[in-house]
DNA sequence: CGCCGAGTTGAACTGAATCAAGAAACGTGG
DNA sequence: CCACGTTTCTTGATTCAGTTCAACTCGGCG
């Protein structure tokens, strides 16, 4: 097996050989360009997606701001989770930051998946799992914290970003302005 | 069957006949006073628990300050998810804000159960899920938004709350101080 | 009754936002 | 490959939301 999706999934939990099989023939690989958009606003979002290479941004627009809710970068996960999940229309806009190759799952092919394999089933509960822990942790990092706290923690935590992501794009990840980031940045 | 723990979750997933049996035989229920502590710091937690009845609070301490992480009421699920997923050690303490009612499972009990059923599993991986989906809401209403408008939120979708929990917890819930939540509350 | 923790209210302070003007980086077309 | 225009980033001055510190009020419980 040397499809890197399913190899990058099987680190989550061992899946059958059929499984594998089965997983590999419903993922399709995309190479896309810069700024293609993966996940558009006010629509059902009906695939989830695995960054091979390359970088993605999830934000969503708010008073007229764009706000940077995550990013997903080479062997991560990248969805609209709240429309995905609960089969709902969902502001949030995913756009690619590089070009990318990714690999591509469908709602309906992961159901497949999980009613006809215990292991998938397994397997999805554990990527969920995984995002939630992410997503509490990045949480806490917001939570009752100063601006250069969540910076250090980002610092910490996925210095990588730093260079990749446009500073405006990070403030408002961050949770600030991008004057405020760029203070903070000059001060260290 | 009328194991009212058993009848929640099956609201999430359909269970075999089986698999609510094996469910209702590994899940103890415990009437609990105010203040008994479900979960202490520093410790992996071992247990879930389902909140029957009553409150409970999640919170951890940041430079000697209590910081409430969740809340959770009757019907609800309450866990120190982070120490209990990723079987790790974590500050946060969890102890009731009203005399309760709780149905506790254990985590190897719960492992057991999935790997069993088909049905568990699924049922486990819906409800990391719906956990994934309020915490990304509550995530939201924290992220880039005012004290105001962080106190609308929780009057738009916790109302309850309000009342029954001291207004100094739901400070630090909501990411203000004591201070700044009475002012907010008593312009409306 | 009178204490004590929880909540309120006020005044001063401060971290971060806003508004505004430059400086650098970028990419596009000549 | 350079020149221009556009976007991104920086830097400064001002304003404002929210914190801090402190005093006072209220309600429950011994």
């Amino acid at each position: 097996m040397q499809n890197p999706f399913v190899t990058a999934l099987t680190q989550f939990s061992l899946l059958s050989e059929v499984s594998q099989q089965d997983l590999a023939a419903v993922s399709r690989r995309l190479v896309l360009e810069k700024g293609h958009v993966l996940v558009q606003a006010g629509k059902v979002s009906d695939y989830i997606y695995f960054i091979e290479q390359g970088l993605s941004r999830t934000y969503y627009l708010k008073e007229g701001r764009e706000v940077t809710d995550w990013l997903s970068a080479d062997g991560e996960i990248a969805g609209s989770i709240v429309s995905f999940l609960s089969r709902q229309p969902d502001g949030r806009i995913i756009h690619l930051l590089e070009p990318s190759v990714v690999w591509a799952v469908s709602y309906q092919s992961l159901e497949m998946l999980y009613a006809r394999h215990h292991d998938m089933e397994r397997l999805g509960r554990l990527l969920v799992s995984h995002g939630l822990l992410q997503l509490q942790h990045r949480f806490d990092a917001l939570h009752m914290a100063t601006a250069l706290e969540r910076y250090q923690g980002l610092l910490a935590n996925k210095p990588s970003l730093l260079q990749r992501v446009p500073l405006g794009m990070l403030a408002s990840y961050l949770g600030m302005t991008p004057e405020t980031l760029s203070r903070i940045r000059a001060q260290v």
